[in-house]
RNA sequence: CGCGGGGUGGAGCAGCCCGGUAGCUCGUUGGGCUCAUAACCCAAAGGUCGCUGGUUCAAAUCCAGCCCCCGCAACCA
């Protein structure tokens, strides 16, 4: 069992700070290291960030900052919060090293020597009135389905990576290779990728549109785009190609990602691999979403939880139970203060944090403050010995498949045994009888030999919590191999541990509503001056004519009068309203925006409306203006 | 007909692939214990398993149709 072990999270990017999901990624990732390390496994766990990209350069810009200088800010918020969560990670990667670029540009260069990478013109069926280019599949009748304009075929240049030629040879290793992708259904969800022909990946871009990545070796006018950047970060963080490391550790890898970026990684990753001639890694695994009381995580709704926020709240040790405990791996689960708060007092304070507690105070109080040497077993001890090797196997199973739900539900399968041995055993009973002696003894040894094998079996999961039931009882550095019964030496001296996890008291709002203070900071919208303001050009419009967007769930296609232009635009309020509902009435729309084009549909201007997420309200007149009428 | 997930006691979930007494956690109620963090242990109450039809000796489980939620993607300008 023991050997390397190389887990990788994703490279977060850094356009918004970490919050719960990256943290649940992260704190999976580490408890997954911390047990490989008790199994002996020489583990490299790697986390970093992803720092290129269009976004960082405009949000430096505006920022008045170098994009370095705002990615030097920004990772470090990341670099902080793992530290401050105890994440044992053993490297953290920046795509703007220069350890990380000399890898790309290397790997680069090498594809374009093989041929793997072409300079390519997209070649597509533009449509001038939409400024877009169509698919074969969406042209009708070789028309734009929405000008009913004929299509120009125009070239963009580009690098392209053949990744087309890999696609059987992907199918062929998803299907032989069960376990490369895991759990079964993202397993499934790639192999449909697959079925549709895949094209070849587009990977660069021109300077004059992105300047804010890693230039191409082969050509100073283009710098690589997203995923031939961050994917590399694997390899180029062990020291590809001749670093030891390197050596140890690829075979090994071993990709935990959130399912937002599966195709990526179960698809692009793979090939890239083998077009550098690298094997590939050895396992993705998939895990589900974080929800907040059942609504999607999202800021434009405002419910980012943060992740430190509610460690500081409620202790580290806490959150990393609750994401570990509460996710079943591969699926979505929901967040919700009730639920975690539920958790803790539940799981942590009256089992596991009651059970320290008076086990210790048993043995301080009973047995002279040391672990007495045992009388024979009876019936109970038996059973107790049963139960932690039910639950070792359990957690083992359960590890090789990042079922972390599972190898908790099992741990807390053993602590209930505990306390049920406790009630059944009574020592403070066997206490008052002296011809019990030798019974209370073999019932306290039991109790701190339960203790000992839960500083262990926790370590992974609760490393604080279980190095103070280790301390309580003396045991040493835990070890997976020292999950025997009866491992503990009598004579051992043993200390009270109480006030392990204390309950959180839910009555009286005492916990309150804390959302807010749960949320993640986002930086709120910069001030802006009257000049600013007048930019804006807001005018009273009649809605002339409303009607739903094909295929769309959110899109109506308004025809408003503005004075006496006419224009078209399109607005996101097909949940909040019927179209003939619409028609008539005076709204306020943005008259001076950009045009955009929406499902194919040029959208001349914005209709305003308030929301708070659930309920959508235009803006109208409480008394008459007339179109075109500016607004102030 | 875009892809997918789900509807099971008050809440959250398992069971469904491989039909046969409906299980777990929390909550509620009653009891026990007093070592312990108003905790721990035992017991009880509470479910027409979304709807309709079909297959079968037997359906939460298989089949067909329908209803309702929720993600993802394309579209929140």
């Amino acid at each position: 069992m023991s050997g390397p072990f190389y887990l990788t999270t994703p490279i977060y990017y850094i356009n918004a700070p970490p919050h719960l999901g990256s943290a649940c990624t992260t704190i999976m990732a580490d408890a997954m290291c911390r047990y490989r390390r008790l199994a002996g496994d020489r583990v490299w766990l790697l986390t970093g960030t992803d720092e290129h990209g269009e976004r960082i350069a405009q949000v430096a810009a505006e920022a008045g900052l170098s994009p370095q200088a705002l990615a030097d800010r920004n990772s470090a918020l990341f670099r902080e919060e793992w530290q401050r969560l105890a994440i044992a990670n053993d490297d953290f990667i920046r795509t703007t090293e220069p350890r990380h670029q000399a890898v790309v540009q290397r790997i680069l260069q090498d594809l374009w020597d093989r041929g793997e990478i072409y300079f390519g013109e997209y070649g597509g069926h533009y449509c001038y009135g939409c400024e877009r280019f169509y698919t074969e599949k969406e042209i009708v009748d070789g028309k734009c389905p929405d000008h009913q304009a004929p299509l120009t075929y125009i070239k963009e240049k580009n690098y392209f990576f053949r990744m087309s030629k890999y696609q059987g040879r992907l199918i062929n290793h998803v299907e032989r290779h069960p376990d490369f992708i895991q759990p079964e259904r993202y397993r499934n969800e790639v192999l449909g990728f697959l079925r549709e022909p895949l094209q070849d990946l587009s990977i660069s871009r021109p300077t004059s549109r992105l300047t804010w990545g890693i230039p191409l070796p082969f050509d100073e006018h283009y710098v690589t785009y997203v995923w031939f950047d961050a994917l590399l970060n694997y390899v180029s963080a062990l020291g590809y190609p001749d670093d030891e490391r390197f050596a140890t550790f690829w075979p090994e890898a071993i990709h935990l990602i959130g399912k937002d970026i599966l195709k990526p990684h179960g698809v692009y990753w793979p090939a890239m691999l083998w077009a550098a001639g690298l094997p590939l890694y050895r396992g993705l695994r998939v895990h589900g979403y974080w929800s907040v009381e059942g609504r999607k995580m999202s800021k434009s709704l405002g419910n980012v939880v943060g992740a430190y926020t509610l460690a500081d709240k409620y202790g580290r040790e806490a959150l990393r139970y609750f994401v570990l405990r509460e996710m079943p791996f591969g699926l979505d689960a929901d967040f919700s203060e009730e639920a975690f708060v539920g958790r803790l007092n539940a799981d942590l304070a009256n089992d596991l944090g009651n059970l320290v507690s008076r086990a210790t105070t048993v043995i301080a109080s009973f047995g002279g403050g040391a672990l007495p040497v045992p009388g024979p077993d009876g019936p109970d001890e038996a059973g107790l010995r049963a139960a932690l090797e039910r639950t070792r196997a359990e957690v083992a199973a359960a590890m090789d498949e990042f079922a972390f739900q599972r190898a908790l539900a099992a741990i807390w399968e053993f602590i209930g045994g505990v306390n049920r041995y406790v009630d059944a055993a009574q020592p403070w009973s066997l206490a008052r009888r002296p011809d019990q002696a030798e019974r209370l003894r073999t019932v306290l040894y039991a109790l701190g030999e339960s203790l000992r094998c839960l500083g262990i079996l926790l370590d992974a999961f609760l490393p604080e919590a279980a190095a103070r039931i280790r301390a309580g009882v003396g045991a040493g550095a835990p070890r997976l191999a020292d999950l025997r019964w009866g491992g503990a030496a009598a004579g051992t001296a043993v200390q009270k541990v109480t006030g392990l996890f204390p309950r959180v008291d839910t009555k009286a709002g005492a916990t309150g509503p804390a959302h807010g203070g749960l949320s993640a900071k986002a930086p709120g919208p910069a001030r802006i001056g009257i000049d600013d303001f007048r930019k804006i050009e807001l005018r009273v419009a009649e809605v002339v004519s409303a009607e739903r967007v094909p295929k769309s769930k959110k899109l109506l296609k308004l025809g408003i009068a503005v004075g006496p232009e006419r224009r078209t635009l399109v607005a996101g309020i097909a949940e909040h309203y019927e179209p003939a509902a619409l028609i008539g009435r005076k709204v306020v729309v943005v008259a001076n925006l950009e045009p955009a084009t929406l499902m194919g549909i040029e959208s001349n201007g914005m209709v305003l409306a308030g929301s708070d997420g659930g309920t959508l309200a235009l803006l109208t007149l409480d008394r008459d203006l007339p179109p075109g009428a500016r607004v102030t």
